[in-house]
DNA sequence: GTACTACTTGGAGTATGCTCAAAGTCAAGC
DNA sequence: GCTTGACTTTGAGCATACTCCAAGTAGTAC
């Protein structure tokens, strides 16, 4: 039990608890069940779900994949190349490297964006200093 | 002109050669225009859309808070103040300031969804050199 | 005049990702 | 036994952001 895992029992007794564990509404982490995203989950004697401390943390997985960027599609792709087993590990790899690559990409362009936000902001404080002055174009939204 | 407005006519006649300006198609820029993202565009005498030189820079500035996530709807209260013109500034500031927090608290979360990919990467490096050690729990996706 | 191309408008349809509602089951508390 | 609450399934509805289509116009080429 290291730091990842801590505040998750064993087993999960509710969809309640998984959900509040997840971030997923109850809603949420049914519907991903319906479109294959999610496995049939376990069920006990009254027909309702749990789930074992490794589900969530699978889910918590899933749920970074998706917060980077990656499309429930290919969530489900990566989920059916786990479930083939060890024989998947080259694609899944590859996988994980183009996502991997993709969030490279998505952070350079982030950080982009900052520089141009910045120039705009450090251009506002100069017209709120000395306002008015008659640069024309200058205030379209450049870049 | 400097490196930002290069290969940017002065003025842009079609709405074809806007959207390859901006990297949108011509059916977006219409539907933004019809939302009230972008203002209604000037006309040619028999009704086509032309843009000034400006009005392609603000596409793309918009562009670029779109792509860093701005939703359509913050864009267009955002489009709205500059309009006000410039007893807007300071809320305009603070907007801008807000989208950049906003980067720059995904640009985190984006860093720390490498560090995980890149721990679950070499876990699969070590999988492959030494396949199948028993190790329960381990291919479950963590984190 | 006819064809062709690039545009125009308005409206309908689509993809993704949920979100909600209806109707029913099951177990516990009173 | 009845109510309450947490669940169940199925299916419909919704928000965002396009995307496509039909019908029409305007200008050029022949």
């Amino acid at each position: 039990m290291n730091f990842i895992t801590e505040g998750i029992p064993e087993t999960v007794t509710s969809i309640r608890e998984a959900a509040e564990l997840t971030g997923l509404t109850e809603d949420t982490i049914r519907y991903y069940e319906r479109i294959g995203l999610l496995p049939y989950a376990d069920r006990k004697p009254n027909g309702h779900r749990h789930y074992s401390k490794d589900q969530i943390l699978g889910i918590r997985f899933l749920m970074r994949l998706k917060a980077t960027g990656m499309t429930l599609e290919e969530m489900r792709r990566y989920l059916e190349l786990t479930r083939q087993g060890d024989s998947s590990l080259s694609e899944r790899y590859t996988l994980l490297e183009a996502h991997n690559d993709r969030i490279a990409r998505e952070i350079a362009r982030l950080q982009e964006t900052q520089n141009v936000i910045q120039y705009k902001l450090s251009h506002f404080r100069e017209l709120a200093e000395n306002p008015h002055q008659d640069t024309p174009g200058c205030e379209s939204p450049d870049s």
